[in-house]
DNA sequence: CGCTAACATGTTAGCGCTAACATTGTTGTA
DNA sequence: TACAACAATGTTAGCGCTAACATGTTAGCG
């Protein structure tokens, strides 16, 4: 028998220097090392120096996923979006993640490709890592998604659009939005505007400003006219969205485009073509990218304030983690219309 | 004595169902209810129909952190990034994002912003949370954070350029990008080019490109011109740049910017400034972000295949992690010179 | 001087899961 | 028939940390 008898399983583990090894060094107990570490007034400042030399002289990096367990809480907050190639939803997410890294908490990203199923499975997978709060990009959910995040008993907060929220809920309303900039159109006199957006049944805030748009034509007495595309948001597309309107709706004197760069690619194209903006056809946009501010003439378009709102919301879950009341459960970041000369 | 006897301690942890409670409902033992769900090969199958119909009624989410700390591996990527303003980390994080959790891995996202300090205090953290491999954009770090990279023994990705490298490195040589553009402009017949870039003791790839760029024209007997503004990356601050060149260096010919934002903002300025581009000052880029492939004239740019480089490091990294030998820890991922009209 | 309160530190028992080893029963085959 | 090989499941012992409870030690006070 080659094998040691006294000692019988294999040891598992990694060979990281841990808490018990540091407080060895210092001569103290385990709890005294992690309180020296995670709570230091309750410990002696020189036995904290002692602990901390210790931890520099092994090289000790803290087991956090041990801690996590142990304590039943782990500093990670989950946050859902459905792209990563939306400038939109990074704007968002460098807001969130400025103000949470700053508390001490870590982003765990999730990127849903627009499937509400795969959102789904991503909140399941992040409540597995006992994640403190979630962070999901609209109110759309799978019944059973809603289930979970009603029943997971902690901070959720819906970001980009308001409406019957879950628990916490920061954005802005679409549908006025596209009411604001429809309203704008008329009020300039154009009187065949017409909507372009892309894939509007995954964008749906998109659809809830084209709800907008076509609510008040139809008040006005206009019939709304709408062409979709295929494409999210890219310049060439918004150069295939003027083709389609001018081929289709020869009439048309103004678009009415769902995002800033299906509008400045329309802008730009219109350009090539000789076409006169505003002149022969008005060009709208959504978003206040600064790409539409500048190119001539400047894009009209409704700007939202992004970053912004993904700092108010994560200072809402922060309060709601840190147990002070949120007296604003849903809160309206709202919008401004800016007016520039392409309209 | 109001308090129970037999029962001495408090309970803590969630209320959520555990594997145990899982493995009680099905009739079987915990391991069998893990395997059931980790390793479905292992258990017959129609116990595992049982454990997993178990699992639903009793709407189990499994516990991802005691898991990990069982098995000392997470299913975690730690992925480093100096900005998330810039659209190139953005872009190379969607490819990493999209191969590694394709695989089940989940990404850690840090953000330094450019602050190599920073960066170290991140490694620390990520590798607190056992993550299984480290991605960091570029070969920038303190000692302190090498030496934890070098020992951490866990596959350790530099992306972005290419150098002396800890480990895998995929990238692009931004020196020979340099010289290729400089290279490309004095081919031109231009005699006073001017690199414009902004924080260049920030952005060192940039400041490598202009290395390059500084060699070809000292080659050529040309002294090197340059400009160094404030802004990273915007429009506004490329017509600001293409203004202060035409203040401090009148004779200029042509600018090498050192990204697609500065150079388009300039090609959209000097078009308001009635500015002939080439005609009276030529214009590069670097990135061949699609803005600058839209405006007209196009811009002369740089591609660089950015998220195929998140790809094919995500993809160096796996194979690591699968125990796959990797032939070439460092891969070149080269660059396009595109030649538009405004050079 | 005895008593209390506040401080400093220690002991114990898990958190929920899985690696390692152990035990059954079942099949194939010499 | 005996024995290896395998398949299916179970038992045990942690992973590294911290909550809860326990104990010792000092300062403050009438």
């Amino acid at each position: 028998m080659s094998k040691n008898k006294t000692q019988s399983r294999q040891r598992r583990g990694s060979h990281q220097p841990t808490l018990a090894q540091v407080a060895e060094v210092a001569g103290v107990s385990s709890i005294t090392a992690s309180r020296a570490l995670n709570d230091p007034e309750r410990v002696n400042a020189s036995t904290r120096q002692r602990v901390l030399e210790a931890m520099e002289h092994l090289g000790y990096v803290p087991n956090l996923i041990a801690g996590s367990l142990a304590s039943a809480r782990s500093r990670f907050i989950a946050v859902i979006v459905p792209s990563l190639a939306n400038t939109v939803f990074i704007e968002v997410i460098k807001g969130l993640q400025a103000t949470f890294e700053a508390a001490g908490y870590q982003i765990l990203l999730g990127n849903t490709d627009y499937d509400i199923e795969r959102e789904h499975q991503l909140v399941r997978t992040f409540l597995g890592w006992s994640c403190s709060a979630l962070v999901t990009a609209g109110l759309k959910h799978t019944p059973a998604c809603r289930r979970l995040l009603k029943e997971c008993d902690r901070p959720v907060m819906e970001v980009m659009e308001l409406g019957e929220a879950l628990d916490l809920n920061v954005g802005l309303d679409h549908q006025e939005a596209g009411r604001c900039m429809a309203r704008h159109l008329l009020g300039r006199g154009y009187r065949q505007p017409v909507y372009v957006g892309a894939r509007l049944s995954d964008d749906y805030r998109a659809s809830m400003r084209y709800a907008g748009h076509r609510e008040v034509l139809q008040d006005a007495g206009i019939e709304p006219l709408l062409i979709e595309l295929d494409q999210l948001g890219s310049l060439e597309e918004g150069a295939r969205g003027l083709e389609r309107v001018q081929a289709h709706y020869p009439g048309a004197d103004a678009i009415h485009f769902a995002n800033d760069d299906l509008a400045s690619g329309a802008l730009l194209h219109a350009q090539r073509l000789g076409l006169r903006v505003p002149g022969d056809i008005a060009i709208a946009g959504f978003n206040g990218l600064p790409l539409g501010q500048y190119v001539t003439p400047r894009l009209t378009t409704i700007q939202s304030p992004r970053e912004a709102m993904g700092r108010l919301a994560a200072e809402q879950v922060l309060r709601r983690l840190d147990h002070q009341p949120v007296t604003q459960p849903q809160q309206d970041v709202g919008f401004t219309l800016m007016i520039g000369q392409s309209t």
